[in-house]
Parts: C-alpha cells; structure tokens; sequence
DNA sequence: TACCCGCGCCAC
DNA sequence: AAACGTGGCGCGGGTA
C-alpha cells in the first residue's frame, strides 16, 4: 500500500492511497482518494503507523514532510521521496527509453531552494511556506517513475526498486540524524582548543600559542612581520629566505630542509583547527549538547552523501573527542573494512581477490596470497587503481595487481575506457553516471578534425583520460555508496524493531539506540550502554544483509570493524 | 558591500 | 611519496 501526500492551496492535505500494482496486468491500480486537514496529518501518520503493515508514504520531498513529523514525535517506517528517485530515473540507463526520461525537463527537475528546506527543519512544519512548482502532481509523477520502472528489463526492475527503496530510507535517516544530532560536549571541546591554541580569544585575535608558534616562524625567517595566512605572501617570504617552493602546501613544504619548516607546519595545522572548527565553530553549529548538520542524500554525483553546514563529513580526528555519549549512553563505531575494494571484488567477480578478501583485512589477504610484498603497497595500489594512477608508486606496482586480479583491473580498465570515448557507466544497483558537458564534446571533436594541431590532440587526450578517471571511480564509489545505504536502512529498521520491543511501539526516536552519524562507510549508533551489544549484532546483521541484497550468492564478505565508546575520538 | 575564484586542507 | 577519485569550507585577494 502506498499513501500519496500532497500539499494543497489552504490548510489541506490530499491523501491518495493506491494498491500495489498487480504484477503483470494493465489495469490501473484501485485509488481512492480524500482529503484531511493538515492539523490532523501528524495524528494520522502515526495511527497507519502503529498498523501491522504500514504504508510506503510517497511525497514530493523528504525534507519538505518529515522533520514536521519527527517534531511531534511521529516516525515513518518507509517512503518514496519522489525528487530522488525522480532523479536517478532520469538519468538511469535501465529507464533510458521511459516516458519520464525523454521527456523535457519539468518542474520535478528543479532543484530545492535549500532555504526553503531549511526553514522546514527551523519551523517544525511546512504549511507556511512557499512552496515552489505548485502545479507538482506527485499522483501523475509517482505513475511515471512506477511505469519507468516496470518498463525496464527484469534484471533492471529489481536493481532499481532497491535503489529506489534505499535511497528514500536515505533520505528519511538524513532527517532523522538531524532531528536526533551528534552528541557534542562544547566543554570538551573548549579544552581541546586550549590545550592546543591557548585561552579562548575574540575572533580576529590570535591566541596565544599560535601567536607563540608565529614568533618561531619570523625568527626561523628573519622577519619582523609575516601573515602566513596570506599564501602570496608566505611564498615570497620562503623565497626570500632562499626556500625553493612553488607553494606553501604542506606535501611541498614537509620535504624541504629549513628550519622555518617545522614550526611553519606546525602553525599551519593550529591555524585551521582555529579557523575550522575554532571557537566560532563551537557557537555556531553546538547547540544544546548537539551538532545538527544538514544531510544531502544523493548529493554527490555518485551517491554518496553530501552535506550543509559546519562541515559535517570532514570532522577531523582532532576535535573528535568532543563527541561525547550522554551519561549512560555508548556509541556504537561501525567501519565498513576496506569496503571499495571489496565492491569492486563483488562487482568484477575476481575469484583470487575475493580470495584475498576472505579475513578481515583484505590488504593483509592481498600479502598473504602472493600478490603484493606489503600492506601498504596493496593499499597503495588498490586505490591506484580504483583512482586511475598512472604514475609513482601505485602506478609502479599496477603491473603486479593486473597480474594477481585480472578479473578486478580489467573492470575498472572497461568503466575507464568507456568514459574516455564519452559513454556512461552505471553502478550495481543503475545509478548511472552524467555524459560529459559540451566543452568536452567540443574539445574532442576539435581533435578529431582533420588537420587538428598537437597541442589540441594532447589537450582532448587529457581530457578523455581525466573524465575515464572520474566513471573508473564512478562504478565503485557509487555502488559502495549503495551498500553503505542498504546497511544502514537495514540497520534503521533493526533498531526501530529494537525500540518497539524495549520502550514500546510509540518510543521516540532519541528514547532507544539511533543513528546519529553516517560517514560513507562507517556509522555511529547512539545507544543505552546496556544495548550496545545487541547494536553491534544488529550492525553485523545489517552488513551481511546488504551483501546478500546486492550481491546476491557472490562470494564477497563485507566485514565490519566496531568499536564500544564513550567518546567518538577512542574509535579508530 | 556583495560576490567570485584560487588556494589549501579536512574527510572518505 | 606525491598528483590519482568524490566532496565542504574558510581565507585572501580580486572585481562588480
């Protein structure tokens, strides 16, 4: 049973509900159709909720629906988010030839004003805005992608139905990870800052140590005045000096010898922990104990999550031990161990890597079977190859893995290939990767003319060869982003199972073991210190699943690392 | 003043 | 060791 949700002009809500279709008929599904006030949507959501077999709410968007819900203590169980799925049908080759893919752009191809999104998360509801293409038929879109999707081949049919379905559980997990936030001590992390930089400072002034460490830098220098924030003018102060850089980038400056080197790196690494995740950081993005970022499903060309707002996938391992659990509370760390290798095993069937991949450390299994002298060198190559490296040591040592895994190179090989003549690549599940943009068309066919000079010949090769690069990766990145999506949707179901038998079947969200934070292949469960154990089965339990439902029997494992902590910095 | 872009660095 | 994928974000320094 699916529920259609749509806004109308005043203070009502239609409500669709349409059967599942019947699996091979023309008939139209049986509809009917009414409409409620919207002061009473809360309340019916959470009695078809509480049914034994809640329907699949289909809405024009997520982040339009549901952060109203979650404010009055309502959760859903599944929806269609209709503006993602709206936009992997698009662009899927499985749907190439479907009404909805050849049709022009419309307003369900417009992209969400983010403050509007915002201010639904900021008001608890939606009913007072603004909302854009107020001619959306969500009943007319939702029949389009249904017939995009049946009209695929078999195969295509139930690739795209799970990622359909694990997207939109994305989707709904974003909200919930916002609605519940990161536990983050201010404190703790206040101590970190002046441990580091010294007392808390206004913005604008320096703080002392990092003031101290600049003394070291202009005496190393010989200057009476330097503003190494400046990269202009850093650079022409280490040339003075007699320092041969091209820049002041860290990789550059770590292998020169000079004693401005040293405390230069050292005030470089203070610098950004003031300006990045400083004391400003701490008062706009902590409040109340939490750190609520935005999450943007799908907002990444492959899949992966992207986000808004303090920075959120790019915590650095220093500040991390302000994450703390509340009293009585644990995280639950999950790592997905070396997970884009292993896809690319499931993906290329490679018999020796999947081999290789049998313990917990696939780098250690590469040794272990001969191919590779050491660890770091599997590494090394492994994201050589899955990058597209063609020189230094990964590029060196891509003869031997080409040798030890033919099957798995030669995957990435034709994904690479492909996006060099300009075609698309798909994931696992059929997301399916953007054509290049008409300056590369154009920088291509300028090559081809006859007559062409070397310096345009050498320029399209350059750009054939970096767009291969990007759809090698695509194919990867894109179907482990896949996994990660349906570990963590099944782990969400799992958990709210866990709610309904320890709190009852109304818990709210933050009353039991939840999700609160998602890193491409690692997540944290914020849970009551008696349950952790149960969460990490539920985490291995999830992880197996999602194998299994990808991949099917291949002979792959996905192996998780967990770790039981107070703080989030004790993890790795 | 508002915007834009290159630089540099953080995460995976 | 150094150039090979996806991003967000703060800064300096430029322009409209």
């Amino acid at each position: 049973m699916h529920i259609v949700l749509q806004q109308l002009d005043g203070a009502r809500v239609r409500v669709v509900h349409l059967e599942d279709r019947p699996t091979s008929s023309g008939e139209p599904p049986p509809v009917s159709e009414t409409t409620i006030p919207r002061a009473d949507l809360a309340a019916f959501v959470r009695r078809l909720e509480a049914e034994p077999n809640p329907p699949r709410w289909v809405w024009d968007d997520t982040t339009l629906w549901y952060p109203a819900l979650l404010a009055v203590g309502v959760r859903v169980a599944r929806c269609v988010d209709l503006r993602l799925s709206h936009n992997l049908l698009r662009n899927a080759a499985f749907t190439a030839d479907s009404a909805l893919a050849t049709a022009p752009a419309g307003p369900w191809d417009e992209v969400l004003d983010p403050r509007v999104a915002q201010r639904a998360e900021a008001v608890g509801t939606l009913f007072d805005l603004d909302l854009p293409g107020g001619e959306r038929d969500p009943v007319a879109e939702f029949t389009l992608q249904r017939d995009a999707v049946d009209g695929a081949t078999p195969q295509g049919r139930s690739q795209l139905g799970l990622l359909l379905a694990a997207e939109s559980a994305g989707a709904l997990i974003a909200t919930e990870m916002t609605f519940a936030g990161l536990p983050w001590d201010a404190e703790a992390h206040d101590r970190i800052l002046a441990d580091a930089l010294g007392p808390k400072v206004p913005p604008g002034v320096r703080p002392a140590k990092l003031a101290a460490v600049l003394e070291e830098v202009k005496a190393a220098l010989g200057v009476q005045e330097l503003s190494p924030e400046s990269p202009g003018e850093l650079l022409k102060a280490l040339q003075r000096a007699g320092i041969n850089a091209t820049s002041t980038r860290q990789w550059e400056l770590q292998e020169i010898e000079h004693p401005v080197i040293e405390p230069l790196l050292r005030y470089k690494k203070l610098s950004r922990l003031l300006t990045a995740n400083g004391w400003t950081w701490v008062e706009t993005w902590v409040k109340n104990g939490r750190f609520r970022p935005t999450y943007v499903p799908g907002g990444v060309v492959t899949g992966r999550w992207a986000s808004d707002g303090g920075g959120a996938l790019q915590l650095p391992h220093q500040v991390r031990g302000a994450v703390l659990a509340d009293e009585g509370w644990r995280f639950v760390v999950a790592d997905a161990a070396q997970l884009e290798p292993r896809i690319l095993t499931a993906m290329s069937g490679d018999r020796a890597m999947a081999d290789a991949g049998r313990g917990v450390d696939l780098y250690q299994g590469m040794v272990d079977v001969g191919a590779v002298d050491t660890r770091p060198h599997a590494k090394i190559a492994m994201l050589g190859a899955m990058y597209g490296a063609t020189t230094g040591e990964s590029g060196r040592l891509l003869p031997r893995l080409t040798r030890a895994f033919p099957r798995a190179i030669e995957f990435v090989e034709t994904a690479a290939r492909a996006g060099e003549r300009g075609e698309r690549v798909s994931t696992r599940l059929g997301r399916t990767s953007p054509l290049p943009g008409e300056t590369w068309r154009e920088i291509q066919s300028a090559a081809s003319m006859e007559g062409a000079n070397a310096a345009a010949t050498q320029r399209a090769r350059m750009e054939a060869r970096s767009w291969g690069r990007f759809t090698r990766n695509f194919v990867v990145q894109g179907t482990a982003a896949e996994w990660a999506l349906c570990w963590m949707a099944g782990l969400r179901t799992r958990l709210q199972a866990l709610a309904a038998e320890t709190v009852g079947p109304a818990a709210a969200l933050t009353e039991s073991a939840h999700l609160v934070f998602f890193l491409h292949d690692e997540i944290v469960v914020h849970c009551p210190e008696h349950q952790t154990e149960r969460v990490v089965a539920l985490v291995r339990e999830a992880a197996a699943e999602a194998g299994r439902l990808i991949f099917g029997t291949a002979p792959v494992e996905f192996p998780v690392t967990t770790a039981v902590v107070t703080s989030y910095a004790d993890a790795k």
